[in-house]
DNA sequence: GTTGTCACCTAGGTTGACTAGGTATAGCGT
DNA sequence: ACGCTATACCTAGTCAACCTAGGTGACAAC
């Protein structure tokens, strides 16, 4: 998948994730490409800046340890965060609606 | 709506637009605002660049007219520009309900 | 004759993801 | 021993796309 078209949506991605459990940014990579069986599967250089934006931004907080000889920075996800993530999944919902109304014919099927 | 949620899909919902009937730039922006209830109501900043773009890629053709003493540019899809569109609504679609296994809970109704 | 709508344009700024480098440990194969 | 792969972190600079902020001009209404 073209990964540009995520623009604006990297921050919601990250939060669901956190969200389900502490993660380090690499094990947030695999993730992502587990939950999406390789459909998304983004590079550090996208990540790990992201992750420190929302941390700065007191929506998770981390902290450092130590497994096998490898110091890894964990991400949990603050009272704040859990805010922000329910926002933008609601954000997420009006835009997916809105340029499925603009396209027509529905992405997804909308019968069980 | 935030807008720069958009990026990436700017060009799909333009060319679903023009893809049903010639349309001027200025009539781009009333029938995006017209479709989404005035949800997506994006400037000429935005509008006339895109459609630039995608003319010189050709998916779009324009031709002048001129009524009630205004110049307008209208623009046409081409058949590459038709195809480009499926092939972004599939985009669209496959994005759409990735974005939804990551972050669960569906964001539209399932059911009828 | 000023204000509002229609209708077009573009240079430059901002933002956000990516490229491309870097550091360091562990484990595997040869 | 040496290289390669995987794990695990980092950041400076680039690029693409959208927006800001200006501009032009015609018409209608007050």
């Amino acid at each position: 998948m073209r990964a540009d078209i995520l623009k604006g949506h990297l921050d919601l991605l990250l939060l669901a994730i956190v969200e389900d459990g502490p993660f380090h940014g690499y094990a947030v990579i695999e993730e992502l490409r587990r939950r999406t069986d390789g459909a998304i599967d983004l590079p550090e250089g996208t990540i790990y800046p992201a992750l420190h934006r929302l941390e700065r931004a007191g929506l998770l907080t981390s902290s450092w340890s130590e497994v096998n000889g490898r110091r890894r920075r964990s991400y949990t996800i603050t009272s704040p965060g859990k805010k922000a993530a329910r926002e933008k999944r609601r954000e997420w919902s009006t835009f997916a609606l809105t340029v499925q109304r603009v396209v027509g014919a529905p992405a997804w099927p909308t019968m069980a």
